[in-house]
DNA sequence: TGATTATGCCAAACATTAAAGATGTCGCCG
DNA sequence: CGGCGACATCTTTAATGTTTGGCATAATCA
């Protein structure tokens, strides 16, 4: 591979010469200008940027720590994430923690070692004191890390709110609700226990399930969702993050239920699989682009050196109601 | 942040001991690296990759191409691999071409720039002979990028009689198949080119559609189909990939039709939105453990210098019947 | 003449590694 | 007991590709 030596080389001037045409600096003739490009060109020259990094201590890489990229959840801000920070010069490392701590042990280290600039983290199965004693520039995504590592995340009181607002005014009795077995300090368990409560202060019962640690791959959702209906037949209403929720709605068409007749369905997010079931799913719509961009502008501020430690709630989350809930 | 003087200056060790220590090799006594390793801890030092990879003259960097990171396929591809390569000591660097021939090419630079170790490329708008001349080990995922670069591919001959099978048996008379916007040179094609021709073969009617370039939004599909269904209204069979699929399958059953005594549906992929639908969904299984598996497998073949350059195809692609297909 | 423009050279810096060299210790043989 | 070699331990030095600052040297222009 052709370095800055034989870009010099061949168009005849000093490395310094080739360095300052590659950085716009200093004072460069038009000729000479030419000619190094010429050079770069014949010898399909690319500077080294690991070089580079070395020399200006910073590389412009962010890592980007998922659970799991094929969650459409993560998949639908990584997609976002990249493309905002590959246009601002950064390039995204993918980390798959597999909710493992020890991967993200790993992830952690490889991530430092590679003298990223940065990190974006939707995991926590580390300790937060690991988060906060680590000088790298950190925003959490829909997590806790603890109090010196800003959160962005969506209001998901008001999501908890708006979840529940159709079950109660479709007169729900038994509304069975199952959540991620993210500790209690997760943005996202904010939404079930304020569901909870709204469905309680209108007497209306709230089955709270709440998945295991061996329980988060996706194929084993349906399964969960029958023995829990079969444990509480009476069940008139459902909640859970998207993925679940069209589970439900696939056993309980299956089962025979009508919907929204027998039993309300609401999910949260709204991924693509929210959009194409029939009857079309009610569904909490997070903010995904609002999300992403919050979230890529608060890292490159705190890698500007400002210094950001509060947590960011957005707004704009909103009901989207399908064919999944009635009105009564 | 601490570098290896700083360990040797702690540890009263010469820096060179200290990487002797870090690397193991030479003589070390068991007292200095004792030493240098509580040293190392005291100092949470984290060894400097990028020097490392300078010196080195290779990065464990990966470049992973693809559309669009939100679409479930490369989403679980791409989860897929990252484990996989991690696992390997490699680590992967997401780029999201977006379709786009620049973004693709910048991606490219940027990659050769950042010196990465290889490439698995899922896009292709640049011209072939872009990538042949580059000396980058690189896999091509279900794409042809030329001669010289392995294409890892399942068998989309089999996949597309796979898919024509249950129309044929179940007597579809107009069916209508919808393709990506894939140049011809696209492995993906060929399974919508062998389910024409299977079809036909059996007199029966295919309507072929190809999305446009600006059509690769999936938020765009319900419409698509719903503007040709109206065009076609004999139309008694649909396949396309599952994204697609499970958009058509929603718009006929508002339209309500019944599946599959109206319209037979067959998707292909295996998403997890294929395995949500009701009526289940019928649909052509990728094998996306073995791809990812493959395609890791070539690469680093590649990159320890083996020269591979014949493309790939995995056998095991399997029909999983669901409720959209009927067998008379 | 003196400022401006253009270029070159050299050395240091970034953090690390590897080859070669220095130093010291130990055992063994004559 | 002196010398030699084997081995253990650590240091010195050069190298990786790039940038930058300081300094020197011209040529050009006003």
């Amino acid at each position: 591979m052709p370095n800055i030596k034989d870009v010099a080389a061949l168009s005849g001037v000093s490395v310094t010469t080739v360095s300052r045409v590659l950085n716009k600096r200093g004072y460069i003739s038009q000729e000479t200008y030419k000619k190094v490009y010429d050079a770069m060109k014949e010898l399909d020259y690319q500077p080294n940027q690991i070089a580079r990094n070395l020399y200006n201590q910073r590389t412009y890489f962010i890592g980007l720590l998922v659970p799991d990229i094929s969650h459409p959840f993560f998949a639908e801000m990584a997609h976002r994430i990249e493309i905002l920070l590959f246009d601002q010069g950064y390039k995204v490392i993918l980390c798959n923690t597999q909710k493992s701590n020890t991967r993200e042990h790993n992830y952690i280290d490889m991530l430092r070692q590679n003298k990223v600039d940065g990190a974006i983290v939707a995991t926590h199965m580390l300790e937060i004191s690991d988060y906060e004693k680590m000088t790298l520039p950190i925003v959490a995504m829909d997590v806790f890390l603890g109090d010196s590592i800003p959160t962005v995340c969506a209001n998901h009181i008001r999501g908890g709110k708006l979840a529940a607002k159709p079950f109660i005014e479709g007169n729900a009795r038994h509304v069975l609700q199952i959540k991620g077995n993210h500790d209690i300090k997760c943005p996202a368990w904010t939404r079930h226990s304020v569901f909870a409560s709204e469905l309680h202060e209108h007497n209306i019962q709230c089955i709270d399930y709440e998945l295991k640690d061996e329980e988060f791959n996706r194929c084993q959702y349906y399964e969960i969702i029958r023995k829990l209906v079969e444990q509480h037949p009476e069940i008139d209403g459902f909640f859970s993050t998207d993925t679940v929720a069209v589970n439900a709605m696939k056993y309980f068409l299956e089962q025979g239920k009508r919907i929204p007749e027998d039993v309300m369905i609401v999910g949260y997010d709204g991924i693509d699989a929210a959009k194409t079931t029939y009857p079309s799913l009610s569904y909490v719509e997070q903010p995904f682009d609002k999300l992403s961009e919050v979230i890529v502008d608060i890292l490159l501020k705190k890698i500007n050196g400002e210094n950001i430690t509060e947590n960011i709630t957005i707004e704009d989350i909103r009901y989207i109601e399908g064919k999944s809930t009635r009105n009564c």
